[in-house]
DNA sequence: ATAGATGCAAAGGGTTTGCACTTGA
DNA sequence: TCAAGTGCAAACCCTTTGCATCTAT
């Protein structure tokens, strides 16, 4: 019974370093090319696992954005949303929330939760175009 | 340069021909499945050759809704959201649109557009429970 | 020593594409 | 006739899995 032993891999660290310094969700594309830098070889293979086990510890929150591949972030922030970029495809946090957009339901809807996702360009693909 | 021409086939006019009697939006899997009762040996490259063609003409409008696959229906309506029933998973349409929902991101982001999905229990499935 | 962890490559789903054959106009 | 359209299978992309090897404990 009782939980299965974890032990302590340098790709383990790579991966949860990866996910404690960015500022945004990440692709598992993502973490690995970030992982990489600290542990070399590292798969992908590993970076899937290593998310799904984060996941069901509560560590890791998946986003599964409409046309976007998932990504993922820490567990435990305030309620926000996300931008997502159309040229980069990087997914951005957004802080606060309009309010009453559950009231765009009517009475007839008991609303529990919502997901909002803003598209457009990045300040950095703006540049670049 | 011109448009190019379409011919009519069966295929064409099957898997129209299911969007049209489908009262919820479809994916081209289902409608591979309503459509080969009318086209037999119907290939699943058809429906996705078709079903991108008519996106390109605006007659079909896709649903990308997080943790499922995309959807495809009737083009036409006006800009609006959906709710999304977690006990039935059927979709809503919501009319209406929360002004200054673009204005959550800040102005290092252009918005060129945005999803809102409402998640909960409909009347249904509340008087139901 | 030994079970957990990893890397690689193959396998899986869903979607797209190359190609030769079919068919509408 | 002959290019648009189609079916089939292979290719793709992302994710998962089998397996032999490696390694933390």
């Amino acid at each position: 019974m009782s939980v299965k032993d974890q032990r302590r891999t340098k790709q383990r660290s790579a991966i949860r370093a990866a996910f404690e310094r960015a500022d945004r969700p990440l692709s598992p594309l993502q973490v690995l090319e970030v992982a990489q830098k600290s542990a070399k070889g590292l798969g992908i293979a590993t970076v899937y696992r290593n998310i799904k086990s984060l996941m069901e510890k509560g560590w890791l929150s998946a986003l599964d954005l409409p046309g976007a591949v998932t990504v993922y972030e820490r567990s435990g922030k305030a309620h926000h949303h996300h931008f997502v970029c159309d040229q980069c495809t990087r997914v951005f946090e957004l802080s606060g929330c309009p309010a009453r957009i559950d009231h765009l339901a009517g009475r007839q809807f008991r609303v529990r939760r919502h997901e909002l996702v803003l598209y457009g360009t990045c300040a950095e693909c703006a540049t670049r175009l």
